[in-house]
DNA sequence: GCTATATTGAAAACAGTTTTCAATAATGAT
DNA sequence: ATCATTATTGAAAACTGTTTTCAATATAGC
């Protein structure tokens, strides 16, 4: 956590933007909660550290965690974006239950290699890439 | 394209719906339409051929062509859905130039493979997935 | 043709996000 | 510390893409 503020810490000031308290709870509080939260989500337990703090701002530091690699914005085809943590997690794919809505994290370096390979046979140059796959995880499959 | 109208056809038959020119106007244009188009694009296509139809309509008719299996919904991150061919059309990845946005389809039996495989290992049950690979193509890259 | 009701298009409502704007607050210079 | 500059904030308004509402219309079965 030291080390996700003093990124922001150096982004901000690379930036000539400012550190202002609302800043630093909303990246306390999205790098204390786990999994994929919405921007509404993130409010709503930002409002619990500092009922002042308007959804507007969540935005817009979110907007910023994410151009600073703090956090990473994910879809998962329901429409409502997503953020998860960047720093210090190594790239991964989503397998996502279609009844409950659990998402589980897979990272696996073949699928990375695939990728890698069929891009280049089309002479594409790969930068990012997004997996999700829809299922029915164990507990929902009965 | 007559199997295609036939699929809606029966489709519409067996859910009880009714047919009119406007979801016939909608669906040859959308057959006869190149790659991934938006619902605006698709309402200024349908509109050529009939002014009075409205995008409500295209909304309506898309969904409907969704669930008879014609059509595939797909998302390229930016926040606009895109609809494309799905009736005979293996199911394929896509493979997007951030620059020019132009689109690859690439069909890959090997990552299938892997995510059943994956999938598996964790006791999930895959229905289906989607993954885009974002990037450079040939000409952009430059 | 007649009836029941699905469909239509326009407008309104809606949801999530972004912009606007006046008030406030952080930063650097003094 | 004080001041001047200007980034930031929160609320409200605007915006965008989509869905719902509703009265008018059109379809399908009798």
């Amino acid at each position: 956590m030291d080390k996700e503020c003093e990124i922001l810490d150096s982004f901000i000031r690379f930036r000539g933007l400012r550190h202002t308290p609302q800043r630093n709870v909303i990246l306390r509080v999205f790098l204390s909660a786990e999994g994929h939260l919405s921007v509404e989500e993130l409010h709503a337990l930002v409002k619990k550290q500092d009922r002042s703090i308007g959804y507007t701002t969540v935005y817009r530091t979110m907007k910023l965690l994410s151009e600073s690699g703090l956090a990473d914005k994910v879809e998962f085809g329901d429409g409502i974006p997503r953020y998860e943590h960047k720093y210090n997690h190594r790239h991964h794919d989503h397998f996502v239950c279609v009844k409950c809505g659990k998402c589980f994290e897979v990272a696996h370096a073949g699928i990375e290699k695939l990728q890698e390979t069929l891009a280049r046979e089309r002479d594409f140059t790969p930068l990012w890439h997004t997996m999700q796959v829809f299922g029915l995880c164990k507990g929902c499959r009965g």
